[in-house]
DNA sequence: TCATTTTAGTTTAGGTGTCAAGCAATATCG
DNA sequence: CGATATTGCTTGACACCTAAACTAAAATGA
């Protein structure tokens, strides 16, 4: 228990505008989204390491194994965590060296490979689990339940924007 | 114009729980802002990189040397960015190297490094900021001003929270 | 004063991330 | 059926990123 000693980060944002109802709203949110994100990203990060020594990156995979003990398709997981099909074939390769997950190739379609999770890979990993739910109750305590509702809500929205947006602007 | 027809992401949070007031909605609030984030920071990217031909983590360091014309030292660009010193030094040394940035050595205290931007970067930032704001503003089209205005402040809250969880945990 | 500690930045090793080119398996269509 | 896409994944080049060890400069204190 007991982590982030290290570094102490001071506030990313810098003022970008002046008045009370300025018309940068939208990139303030923007910047301040990221930095909320990488604070507490540096900090999972750091207790992933130091105290299960596993990699953000390696945990955020195999949190999407988990759930799926059928199996899942490399580039389902690709598309879910948002990274590039590039970078899945190398962390899946060690994940798989480290006995985590086990691949096995869809009969079907011998292009696809099916990734499990190994009877290791899922103990270790609820234990992961346990203790990073934990984290983030401790670090968002001082929310109120309804301020949760109420990011979840904004944030979906967000969500959605952003991808109406980026559809709309597909080439034709 | 007009980018993000390349790979289409779907959905990274899976269902955590069930209920309607779930006592998990913290991780999920996690979740969330994590791939909100994500998916704006790729689509980001993406176009500094097809337009402008530059990274986003050299982006960011600009951003905030451009506000700040009487220079900045070092370490606090990698506390504001809220990235490794290591990182700093190696990204800085590409940007002065492409002439976008100047490095003075402060004579009060020959270990601090000050950076300025130069004529040229700050010429070649405006451009690429003014793009920047744009893209943010049409990605967060569907948001009213009431909703940016109730998510800067829930996400003040948020990072509130967390920054006071991090000093609290700190060793003693 | 001068040894000790602290601070600012760099270096190194290793993991992660993208893109673009490439390969093999499958689909498609004349 | 067979030439031509398309799809799923891998590879290679390069940029980031961190942690930890290191150097140099400045602050501290007996």
């Amino acid at each position: 228990m007991s982590e982030g000693q290290g570094r102490v980060w001071i506030d990313a944002e810098t003022k970008v505008g002046d008045a009370p109802e300025d018309h940068h709203d939208q990139l303030r949110l923007w910047l301040r989204l990221f930095s909320v994100t990488r604070l507490v990203e540096n900090e999972v990060r750091s207790r992933l390491q130091g105290e299960f020594d596993v990699t953000f990156p390696r945990f955020d995979i195999l949190s999407q194994i988990y759930r799926m003990p059928e199996g899942l398709i490399l580039g389902e997981l690709s598309q879910r965590l948002m990274v590039s099909p590039g970078n899945i074939t190398s962390v899946i390769k060690r994940l798989e060296e480290d006995g985590l997950i086990l691949r096995t190739q869809n009969p079907d379609d011998r292009r696809e490979s099916i990734v499990q999770m190994t009877p290791l890979g899922r103990e270790k990993f609820a234990e992961m689990a346990a203790a990073h739910e934990e984290w983030i109750r401790n670090l968002t305590a001082g929310l109120g339940p309804a301020d949760v509702k109420s990011l979840l809500s904004l944030l979906q929205k967000t969500k959605t924007s952003v991808r109406r947006a980026l559809v709309k602007d597909v080439k034709p």
